[in-house]
DNA sequence: ACAAAAGTGTTTTAACTACACCCATGG
DNA sequence: CCATGGGTGTAGTTAAAACACTTTTGT
């Protein structure tokens, strides 16, 4: 994954520059039937740290802008391609990684719920439920919880919650999607209210048929949908989400 | 400023590094009084964009994490040290750069009201208004912009205020760093209560002199200063300021 | 008809806005 | 003593939390 180089030397010129992905996918977890929070990691098959398990990623590609090579490491790994892409930050500890000084720009991702579960596995890539890792390669355990922190930070006032799903869901779905990520359960009726105050939200004419109980309505998203660090080709993140304390 | 290598060669296996920083500073705007928003640029004394103004930076250093290296681009240009310093985004568009690629790892920074007044300036080295800027080397003119949204938007709900001010302030003053800030008035009366509601601040026995008017107490800060962006030896970011909405 | 989720209404609480008002000091 | 910024009080508004309640379906 990572270009590795000779170990042994450490001054070089250049620091070498790789790019990472983590990323984030609900899948009913193993126990409940609940949807939890799940991420999926490759195993180094190289030195350092063989045979761990590590984020996808690696070397930015001549040709490719930052958020095109994390996408690339996204469908490398798991065949798809993402819902939501968006920089988390770029780590460049001297000592992240033994051998040559690695500076790795790290994005995070959003998978759709039903597309995730296509997702391919194998021997060299394993799904790992994002709240409890092993012991990563390099400084990934620390990474994870950082991506773990902002996703759930911008589920608070955000419009994310909606990559996880399809182009339409009940408000029930949405509310599981919070109740995963943020780890706790939330009041129905008020959850209802505050997705309705958000005019990013409109009702279908359909209902969702096949529940026990009475079929809930399907609404759809409608805002600016990947409205998220879009003009990275010409390098500038967006500044959606404007929060507010006012006064005066 | 940026190892612009050979013009012409483009494909090269691993694109440039370099890491920018963008500096904040109150300072007394020249019409009225008021103190606003300035930043210093350095003119550019090679090509590519010749002579233009751009934000202060360099390569990265062998020895020095990605916070070293900014601190080291601001101490070079204003020869000092900065209140508070952050990553703000990597930018690695194609065409970043004419020649080779580039990817720029930026900072911000915030400086102290006083210790900014004794910035060095020389022919090379300028201060600027935040707000209108000339046309910049590169996409430095969206790099200033999307670090003013960060300021403005962190400023709203963070304690980074007390960065632009010394030890000790009035509640005027942190109330003239917003509106310099923001960029609009606030109401006194509740600006201060919300700040006293921040249990961050402590009166002291203190009242500023010298004034026209009555005399205003002067407040201490006493959260966790430095508390961004902390353990960057260990290359990750702090996850302070949780923003909550909570429900049920 | 009954269980359970979908969906609505209502009370309480907290926070913020707007603005009137008093206080203390320099001129 | 008066102009001005420092500082306090308070009514009105808005948003959210808590929870009781009604509706609609499958079984």
């Amino acid at each position: 994954m990572f270009t590795s180089a000779n170990v042994s030397e450490r001054r070089q010129a250049t620091p070498g520059l790789a790019i990472s992905t983590v990323i984030f996918a609900l899948r009913p977890s193993t126990g409940s039937g609940r949807p939890t929070l799940w991420l999926p990691l490759v195993r180094r098959v190289r030195q350092p740290h063989l045979k761990m398990w590590a984020l996808p990623g690696g070397p930015l590609g001549h040709d490719e802008s930052l958020s095109d090579a994390a996408a690339r490491n996204l469908a490398d790994t798991t065949g798809l391609s993402p819902r939501y892409l968006e920089q988390l930050y770029a780590f460049g500890g001297l000592d992240r990684s033994p051998g040559q000084r690695l500076v790795s720009i790290v994005y995070w991702a959003l998978l759709q719920q039903d597309i995730a579960a296509l997702a391919q596995e194998s021997e060299n890539v394993r799904w790992f439920r994002a709240d409890d890792l092993d012991e990563l390669a390099f400084d990934h355990n620390e990474i994870v919880r950082y991506a773990l922190w902002r996703l759930r930070n911008k589920m608070e006032y955000g419009s994310i919650a909606y990559n996880f799903l399809g182009p339409t869901f009940t408000l029930a779905q949405v509310r599981e999607v919070y109740e995963a990520v943020l780890n706790r359960p939330l009041d129905p009726a008020n959850f209802r209210r505050q997705l309705r105050a958000t005019v990013d939200i409109e009702p279908t004419d359909e209902f969702l048929q096949g529940g026990r109980h009475r079929p809930p309505r399907l609404y759809r998203y409608t805002g600016s949908d990947p409205a998220e660090t879009p003009s990275d080709t010409n390098s500038v993140p967006s500044t959606t989400e404007s929060e507010h304390r006012s006064n005066s």
